[in-house]
DNA sequence: GGCAATAATGTCAAAAAGTTACAACAATAA
DNA sequence: TTATTGTTGTAACTTTTTGACATTATTGCC
């Protein structure tokens, strides 16, 4: 986490000493990089060691390692201004909060994510006979997405947005089936339903959601992301964009794993598409 | 400057074992701003003074404050690798190269948006009697999406995927309608063509699209990203997300238009999805 | 090819910076 | 009040960085 915040919001558990050090790094952060100990420490009016330990406090490894995090921090352009919209934000700074905050919550999702289990998805997906897509709400038009993307592969591939055609689907599924849940809370009550009847016609089940969440337990793998949002209280934003990466990279997985000749397909469909395009003016 | 960029521009000019340096540091910049001189030296094979030097070559003050600037580079992702998928590529190559690229496209989308078109879209927006939200292929997901986010503000809104069904739409149509395009290359000749049925009809049209396509030429008002993503050639990925954080802007840029009474209604809309979720569990 | 001039690199030691151990002090609770 | 815990500073110590100088390689010229 960026440490410019996690001094602010740590502040008030600071010692009376520490918040010196924290007041002075916080109102000139670029001048703190360029001091050493030393001089931080006389500006604070405090001494070394309270410097070092104020460091340490924040789990970093030491003075200069510290350094290290904040030199990070501040090179993320207005690293530390918060990212929420006030609603007295105008267009300048709403757009340029949620770029922010959308690639800040890629970043956290990188960092998260389990190569290992993505591979153990794409094999699944590889071998499966059907792939069927099924979310609600936001995340309804991630499936939806899916599809588009997966169906250019050439395998059957499903999507339902109606609760009733997915039960359905489902309870049709056999254990050649890939079923694939979408949902960032994972406490969706029919999409756990679901899931339940995919399972128990043998199918396999990827859940794209929330490790420990009602629908992971009914999962047979989880390829979970931490996005830093709270549905429960905001539209859901950077949680969708995260998962849609996350589409995008099984769906680059499968088309890597498949080798070339497959990707001959994936040629002719684009050449196909070309027919119901304008063509692209030269440049 | 970025740092890494640097180094690797001036890798020519440098001796020998500078070159070393430069080397250990450009493959593995991580663990370089971990290390002491003495390490980065042991590593490279040269004398730690050489790798001193090295670092005032680059015009920083010496080897702490080179680490600081390293730190700063490293912090802006990792802009300089090679970001397109390679048939070689691991998941783990693959998922790091699709999360970066995706987040670079989002910085460079950022970078371009005009911030007046913006806050234009979002006045027609707040004006619509009844808002419509057209796309085909990938952008019917975007447009999906648009839909739900929409849907919550009490508006009137539409989207269908189906071309029959967004010409009818459009042929009744009135200068109270506004309808949003969306499609990454606008030279998707249906949807020119719905374009033109709803402009004929006094409909305002906002085009997310590209620039001096034939479909922004059919619009009221164009809000132009550039992604730097060939669609003819590979499968959308970046653009539609990039479409999608546009989305989220002008649902932001909404809401807060209609002020702090209108998100009431928003809570309410929350508090009844709650019912189809189970509880959050204590964490 | 050999010799000088120059540049590059390493060795060693001094200086600077950062860290640890410990003692003094302050706040708090018994 | 006294014991206990937590906070802070002093001083010794360690690590890291840098500077001065010696040595080695490289280049250009005769």
């Amino acid at each position: 986490m960026n440490i410019l915040e996690k001094i602010t919001q740590q502040k008030a558990a600071f010692s009376k000493s520490e918040r010196k050090v924290a007041e002075v790094i916080l109102s000139n952060p670029q001048t703190a990089i360029h001091s050493s100990i030393a001089t931080l420490a006389k500006m604070s009016d405090v001494s070394e060691p309270t410097v070092n330990r104020f460091c340490r406090r924040l789990d970093t490894k030491g003075f200069p390692d510290f350094k290290l995090h904040l030199a990070q921090s501040l090179a993320n352009g207005t690293p530390f201004v918060n990212r929420h919209v006030e609603e007295t934000d105008g267009p300048e700074e709403y757009t340029n909060k949620i770029f922010e905050s959308t690639m800040a919550s890629l970043e956290v999702a990188r960092q998260s994510v389990d190569i290992s289990v993505i591979n153990r998805a794409v094999d699944l997906l590889t071998q499966a006979q059907r792939i069927s897509f099924f979310g609600l709400g936001a995340s309804a038009s991630v499936a939806h997405d899916a599809l588009n993307k997966f169906f250019r592969f050439n395998v059957p591939v499903v999507y339902f947005e109606d609760i009733l055609m997915q039960r359905m689907s489902c309870m049709n599924c056999n254990e050649e089936d890939v079923v694939v849940m979408i949902s960032h809370t994972g406490r969706t009550k029919s999409l756990v339903e679901i899931a339940q009847i995919a399972r128990g016609n043998d199918a396999t089940v990827i859940g794209l959601t929330s490790q420990h969440s009602p629908l992971a337990k009914e999962c047979s793998l989880v390829v979970s992301l931490d996005v830093p949002e709270d549905t429960d209280m905001y539209m859901p934003m950077a949680s969708r964009i995260a998962q849609l990466t996350l589409i995008d990279i099984l769906a680059t997985g499968f088309t890597l794993r498949r080798g070339s000749k497959f990707r001959e397909n994936l040629k002719r469909v684009k050449e196909t598409l070309r027919g119901s395009r304008y063509e692209k003016r030269p440049e």
